[in-house]
DNA sequence: TGACGTTTGAAACCATCGTTTCACAAATAT
DNA sequence: ATATTTGTGAAACGATGGTTTCAAACGTCA
């Protein structure tokens, strides 16, 4: 912070008047103050006048207040140096660079389904059929994928919901779930707090807990629920991939489908002719 | 850092006037300036008068620089001590047999991006960000594709929309768009008859439209617009496939960040800052 | 108690900063 | 080309911050 500042404080703070110290109690309680806040705040804070302020600093050895800013300033610089963000010339090779990150894509869905256990699929698709009703929930990109998979799923089954959290009212969506109600979690890094407190919540409600993740939280995930489809989602940087997510959603769709073909088919029947009768699609 | 600020930059950075540039890139290349600096100071380092420096704050918004510097040392005192920063690793394992579905959701993928034109992306990229803002729209499964589409680019750019006609009030969203704007519309079968208006709409008001859709409608696509992207969408039965949709979002927004590293990379920063700040995630 | 040095804040004073005005140049429309 | 808008810095201006002065309060010691 202000080191030097501090020290010349510590060394003299014994012989300081009872204003300077109340001065130098407020600069050693928060070092850094002395970079953001001006001499007369300083004074404010303390409930000191100005002069007292200007005479403190000059007793300290500094010529003014100006000295104090500059070497406090200097001081940070030289600590924490530029985070400048790096600019690599990437452009050029741009063309290259897309088709790796296609590649990756298709190697992140042959790995996944590569590893994927044969009997997971079915077992899920039977905890689907025997649900009351289905909520998917997913945060941040993930909320996209989920509704992707609600919006998927209701065409397959009645009491297909997703859990949203409008204007944070979880409970009212919470207070409709019931036991042996499936959730469908989706969820990538980052993870939010409120995730584990939901959870908790869901496991007391005795819900079925399906998991789509990461690798790295399929381990956890674990613990909390034995249905947990793990996806591989390397990316070459900052942006994470969910071709794999929804890929698997689709595969949850399709072994669904194929446990349940007639009483689908009767859905999707009655469902188009619906749609028929609102007349909204061409 | 001094997030608010950097963020009210980023997104008027485009329409600063040239010496405002300057300032704002002082400002961009070390964050923490502004903490420490008086405006006379920043208008000496970039190299412009006092007066062009005090218009700059306020264009940005506020009343004064006095403001600006209260806002900057509410941040600083509200940030956490550490920033963290991780990677992830990726366990590699043996597989197993292909389900023929994820061999037609990996063939989709192939031939997708093998008929992919190599100069739409990059073309693509420089639109996105040119325009004053982003649209994603989609219908039936593909709003939660939209959904993704837009959370993944709000990290990317500022002023990153979904049209949702919430409550059937299109009017209102769309009165929001504007001439240059993007309009990215992710599109697969059935498609409702409002989409024609909403599209006649978007052509009226001189908005940029990118088509992700299946090869059937890319031929019609072509006629109101000329990005369009055509996905391969091949499945065996009822349910349609939109990883090759989510995946070629991606590449959008890989495209777009090969274009503009620096300036993502300053915001995904800036981003992170807050989160952190927010303290929502574990 | 009274003389003397010390400490203190109010207010006068001065310096610097930030804002506004204004004239002029550059870009853009007409 | 001409008018109009837009962008800019120099300089005047006002506000704020920092310093100094000064008189009052306080302590201390004969």
């Amino acid at each position: 912070m202000a080191s030097r500042l501090i020290l010349r404080i510590q060394e003299r703070q014994r012989r300081l008047t009872s204003s300077e110290q109340k001065i130098a109690q407020i600069l050693l309680d928060n070092q850094s103050l002395v970079e953001t806040h001006t001499a007369t705040e300083l004074a404010g804070l303390a409930g000191v006048s100005k002069a007292t302020t200007a005479r403190f600093f000059r007793t300290l050895g500094y010529a003014d207040f100006e000295e104090v800013r500059l070497q406090a300033r200097e001081e940070r610089n030289r600590r924490e140096p530029y985070a400048r963000f790096e600019s690599r010339g990437e452009p050029a090779s741009l063309g290259r660079a897309l088709s790796e990150h296609v590649e990756l894509e298709l190697r992140n869905l042959t790995r996944t389904f590569e590893e994927l256990r044969s009997d997971l699929l079915p077992r899920i698709a039977a905890v689907l059929g025997a649900a009351p009703r289905v909520w998917f929930l997913g945060f941040g990109d993930e909320y996209g994928a989920a509704r992707l998979g609600r919006s998927m799923f209701s065409r397959l089954r009645h009491d297909v919901h997703q859990i949203e959290g409008a204007g944070q009212d979880w409970a009212a969506e919470l207070s409709m779930t019931g036991p042996r109600d499936v959730l469908v979690l989706l969820s990538f890094e980052p993870r939010p707090k409120l995730l584990r407190a939901l959870l908790a919540h869901a496991r007391t409600t005795r819900m079925q807990i399906i998991t789509v993740t990461d690798h790295a939280f399929a381990a956890q995930a674990q613990r909390f629920c034995d249905l947990v489809l793990p996806c591989h989602v390397a990316t070459y940087g900052v942006l994470p991939t969910h071709a794999t997510m929804v890929a698997m959603l689709r595969l949850m769709a399709v072994a669904y489908l194929g446990q349940n073909a007639e009483e689908v088919g009767q859905r999707i029947a009655t469902l188009d002719a619906i749609n028929e009768e609102l007349d909204l699609s061409e």
